[in-house]
DNA sequence: CTTTTAATATCAAACGTTTGTGTTGAGTTA
DNA sequence: TAACTCAACACAAACGTTTGATATTAAAAG
């Protein structure tokens, strides 16, 4: 036998009480006396009442629901992220509409669009790898849908964002080589378009500056973060005249790679090479060897911060003034491996 | 300057048409002449209308959205899964509502109670660890909530299902260590609890039978999954008068620390001791020895099926007479390292 | 004894869409 | 020409809830 969920005009039918009446009784409106408030709770609560949310929603014209973007569930960074998004989320009482990109800039495009459609109270969005046209985003802001955007920033002003701080990171892993005595480090860089990798190249650079050591530009090699193209990156590197005694590579994949590899090769036959990567991803944890230390990006710290600042930017009345615009730094960290 | 979406009233203002009319002819209605439903799609174009899916929720009592429930979405196998799953429902336009239990019973209870209020057509689930009482998914029965348990299936009759069938691949698994030579085959396996790690005792000791092997209990060995419990395990089992020459191993993870820890201990000198494990996990590609083979459990098919049938549930007449359960379990398969 | 005030509860509109049932007028049939 | 058919559209109810305006009552104030 199939219940169908009872509505408050039941509840006010059985209690001869207007609909209104037993609205506000719910929600412990003032001009509701106590005796008739307690009447009515219990009797919602013995009839199994619960409030049909699609019809609050729409009357409301609030979701309290979130909209988030991602380009790759399936990617440690961000699952972890979402995973943290969704406590705050459940907390708050929110609830998650979750899609991915899978860095296309079409698919995104069409995500935002089922996105205003579907009349999420706010959007989180880590930007696609091949989104190079944001007007989907722009639209948004005439609908008056906040978003926050974060990890994957696109080159727009006015816009909130929560991001880390690569610079930092890469400047302690630079230092971080130095005090081990390396004195020639080599880098294994991302694709050269990304953001990303120019982040990384500009900390390893001001950190030799910063040292007083001169920048080998022979010393940093691009990788498409594949396996083979890691492998090349790291010959070329090892074949170099002034052979490099520590890396820093892209990302914790990335090292596990040129590792692997040069354990196989026989281009690293003492096993001196120290290794330092970005990310401080679980998969250290699993490797025989892993990197001495990797650039913490805290994928759970900027999950949180974006869904607070988006759920702050939803309870501030929007009668405000001058929209203010979040721009959060949380700065990268020198994770080392033993450490963990 | 913020816009307001616009509604089919106006619409039916502008061009002097009923409410009704401009429904019928943006759904392409056949009581609608194709001249009228040209003009109208048309200004609907020109004019940004976007339907109100929350309206259009609430007047059909159906949502579109699917509410999926995962232990933990920062675990491989189910951020594999979700995007999946995300994959189909952006196809079929639908949408998902995503939360964790994080393996609590109390929080999966919550969850399903919130995904009720939010009136999700369907639910997907892989259970939490820790729940021993199951009344929270009966209980949606009633209400006419169909949930697809997947992977993680509750020990219910008359429930729908997708799962893998994991002693295929433990009696490939042993198979394969056979065919190369293993004659004394160790089991570092996962805590007693588990469903899980009785199936794969189940498919061990299957194995082992078919190929007129004598079965020595003694080596089996539980751990609790985390590294220092895995070395422990791994130790026990190599301090055995029969010491083993390979071992089959509860997971990836698993592998990675018991691999790690024969290299570095001097447990395992000439290092010939061969790793199955399951899951094929990424994290092989990134290991320097990787097991050489390992038990895919095909999360993203999984996923598929999982999405697959609720909507086939979903699409079908509630009318048809005696509700069929599907269980649906695909065959885990063993994939060598090698070949990946 | 009338007028205010405060407390309590009701009325009715509104949110945007879908859909069963009318209504209209032109064309067809006998 | 009267009766009928059918295409093309309009009307209005319904979905469940919230909420501003309004009504009722009784007690307090004048």
């Amino acid at each position: 036998m199939i219940k169908k969920p009872i509505t408050i005009k039941e509840i006010a039918k059985k209690l001869d009480l207007s609909i209104s009446t037993v609205s506000r009784a719910l929600h412990g409106h003032p001009s509701i006396s106590l005796s008739t408030q307690q009447k009515v709770k219990q009797t919602a609560q013995e009839m199994d009442y619960e409030p049909n949310q699609a019809a609050i929603f729409f009357q409301k014209g609030k979701t309290f629901t979130i909209g988030v973007i991602l380009p790759e569930l399936a990617e440690a960074f961000f699952s972890t992220a979402i995973s943290a998004i969704e406590d705050i989320a459940y907390k708050k009482n929110y609830t998650i509409l979750l899609a991915q990109s899978h860095d296309e800039e079409d698919r995104e495009k069409q995500l935002v669009e089922k996105m205003k459609n579907n009349r999420v109270d706010g959007l989180l969005v880590s930007v696609a790898k091949r989104t190079s046209n944001f007007d989907h985003f722009e639209q948004l802001k005439k609908y008056n849908i906040p978003v926050v955007f974060f990890d994957r920033i696109p080159p727009l002003k006015n816009i909130h964002s929560v991001a880390c701080n690569i610079e930092t990171g890469s400047i302690e892993a630079v230092n971080y080589l130095l005090k081990r005595g390396h004195r020639s480090i080599g880098l294994i860089n991302g694709p050269s378009t990304l953001i990303a990798s120019g982040q990384r190249k500009e900390g390893y650079i001001k950190a030799l500056h910063k040292n007083r050591l001169k920048f080998d530009p022979t010393l940093i090699v691009n990788c498409d973060l594949s396996e083979t193209s890691t492998n090349e990156a790291l010959e070329i590197l090892l074949s170099h005249k002034r052979k490099p005694t520590a890396i820093v590579t892209f990302n914790d994949y990335v090292s596990a790679f040129a590792i692997k590899h040069a354990f196989k090769s026989g281009l690293n036959p003492d096993h001196t090479i120290e290794f330092v990567s970005y990310a401080n991803s679980p998969v250290i944890g699993f490797m025989d060897h892993p990197p001495v230390a990797s650039v913490e990006q805290f994928p759970t710290i900027q999950g949180q911060k974006a869904i607070d600042t988006l759920l702050d930017i939803l309870n501030t009345d929007d009668t405000e003034e001058a929209p203010a615009f979040y721009k959060i730094v949380i700065e990268s960290q020198l994770v080392e491996s033993n450490k963990r």
